[in-house]
DNA sequence: CGACTATTTCAATGATCATTGAATCATGGG
DNA sequence: CCCATGATTCAATGATCATTGAAATAGTCG
């Protein structure tokens, strides 16, 4: 079982977390994640309407490397969730703006994640 | 005298707002202005602490094709400013959240602009 | 006009990015 | 043990990026 990098929520810095930001199936990803209804439930496989398996990846491990998301292997299978509270200490206010933003603009492709 | 161009503010997309700000060079642009007590009043030229002149105008380039930012040419001189009204009409609570974000984080590098 | 200043543009560089498809790895179930 | 499933990794692609320094542009002032 290979170990998953998640960097501390400290030595997160703004640039990085607003390049993670910078592209439409990232933001897909936050909102999607964002409106889901049972945190910590989301199937990475759940997003094949976004992007390929092997571009959605990619695109989690960007957004995971900018402490912005969480990954957790369970068996087979591995679930993707938000670091609402870290990043909002770190952050204060920062990602509910840029969730809203996301979530009102219809440039930004979301799907319906079914727990 | 050639055009400056600006995007309708309507035009502007999360996206590319914040592949804009995924820059160390560009945050410190904003942070700068933002913390610039008089409003429209920062040249261009006050910002070389930051960048080389060039590098200066390829960074107020992206800013401003972002919709972030506006620049006016007054004679010899340009002035740079951020498109608050508009940009919060489009984005309700987003770049007061930014700008915070990027003012408190030390990685962010700033000037003091002397008007 | 001619020199000077402020700023942008251009061309060139190497670095990183988004994307693709094939290969790999790990797990769970028969 | 074998195979299917879920997901990541790898190699390769062209595109875009940040940076540099030199050249161009435009306005000002003598």
């Amino acid at each position: 079982m290979k170990q998953i990098f998640h960097p501390e929520i400290e030595d997160v810095v703004p640039a990085d977390v607003f390049a993670a930001l910078g592209d439409p199936i990232r933001l897909g990803i936050l909102v999607s994640l964002a409106d889901c209804d049972e945190v910590d439930k989301a199937r990475c496989g759940a997003f094949t309407e976004l992007a390929s398996p092997s571009l959605l990846s990619y695109h989690f491990a960007k957004l995971r490397e900018a402490g912005i998301t969480r990954s957790r292997a369970e068996g087979n299978v591995r679930f993707l969730s938000i670091r609402r509270e870290e990043f909002e200490r770190r952050f204060p206010g920062l990602l509910d703006s840029v969730i809203e933003t996301a979530r009102r603009d219809p440039s930004v492709p979301r799907i319906k994640l079914d727990v």
